[in-house]
DNA sequence: CCTTGTTCCTTGAACTTTCAATTAGTAAGG
DNA sequence: CCTTACTAATTGAAAGTTCAAGGAACAAGG
């Protein structure tokens, strides 16, 4: 929640460790409002829908998107920004639906593919609609064209600036 | 995950049920990637810094300004945009580390306060700088002003858009 | 080959969040 | 009072995430 408005009485200009301005902290506030909203908003969705939470909704969409509908564990991890560890389980559970399955990979054997089962494109093609929508009318039906491409813009700036880092997201330094 | 994207195959214009543009599926993707890795860091900060998680850390915050540095539980809850019953654990758990203890509510004996211990905003006062630090490094030292007022404006928006929604935030609706 | 170090992925335990009750207190009508 | 309806907050179990540890495969050097 807005962290940052944490600032302990001392009104001390001389020892000032580079509070928030006004302004920043009213954007820093409407972020966490509007991120855990949204979040909760299209968790709530898709469990609805497709019975699953969104960050899962998401690795089957990313899925859809590769080449063969297959895609090696760590590269998945990465392009979803999630550690390997939390998607093993989240495959695990996807497998279980039966919306994934897995296969060795040819060239390393050290290596899984999680592939899309039919099964799992046909609910996505279902859900897929309805989700849009969702995101649509929380989103972007209410944004100008020119807010659509400030916001992309600041979160691009955003999530590039945090790329590289990370604790157990050991595919970085 | 950019959710979005995930359009089944289909390109007939006919019967589109209004996927995003280019520049919206963009956006949106970023916005992933940025809620994503950003919840991630700051996670990470406040659990070396301040050994909690960063939704806990809120907690703290709001109660640290709030008049007596105490509020009723569904307040708090409202405010930090989470349910109830998630905050009933969180606070047990404060509770446990010392930093919040509760007491009843003189005008409705339904009620809980909880309260700031001085324990808890020793502890704030403390790890505050370097939680303003990593968020300025992440977010504002990034963006130009015209930027985190548009982004400003941009996240009001949303979050003001799913205000009087939600299923077990009972307080709307 | 054998050793050493690294990468890929999984696992189990601890912790957090969600979901569906459940307890206790308030409020209004009769 | 007593009934009914509603609100505040908690609880326990299930689901999800994180963290630290571990096994198996690769890669480079001796």
């Amino acid at each position: 929640m807005d962290a940052m408005t944490n600032r302990p009485a001392s009104d001390d200009p001389a020892e000032d460790p580079h509070w928030l301005t006004e302004e920043e902290q009213a954007a820093w506030r409407a972020y966490m409002h509007a991120t855990r909203l949204l979040e909760d908003h299209l968790d709530r969705q898709l469990q609805r829908d497709a019975e699953m939470p969104h960050v899962y909704y998401g690795l089957l969409v990313q899925l859809s998107e590769a080449p063969r509908r297959r895609m090696r564990m760590t590269e998945l991890a990465q392009q979803a920004k999630i550690t390997r560890s939390r998607l093993s389980h989240a495959v695990a559970r996807l497998e279980k639906n039966g919306w994934v399955r897995r296969e060795e990979c040819p060239s390393d054997k050290r290596g899984q593919l999680a592939i899309l089962t039919d099964a799992g494109y046909t609910m996505l093609s279902r859900s897929a609609p309805g989700h849009v929508a969702a995101v649509r009318a929380a989103v972007f039906d209410r944004l100008t064209p020119e807010q659509v491409k400030q916001f992309g813009e600041v979160c691009r700036t955003i999530a590039t600036g945090l790329e590289p880092e990370g604790a157990d997201l050991p595919w970085l330094r």
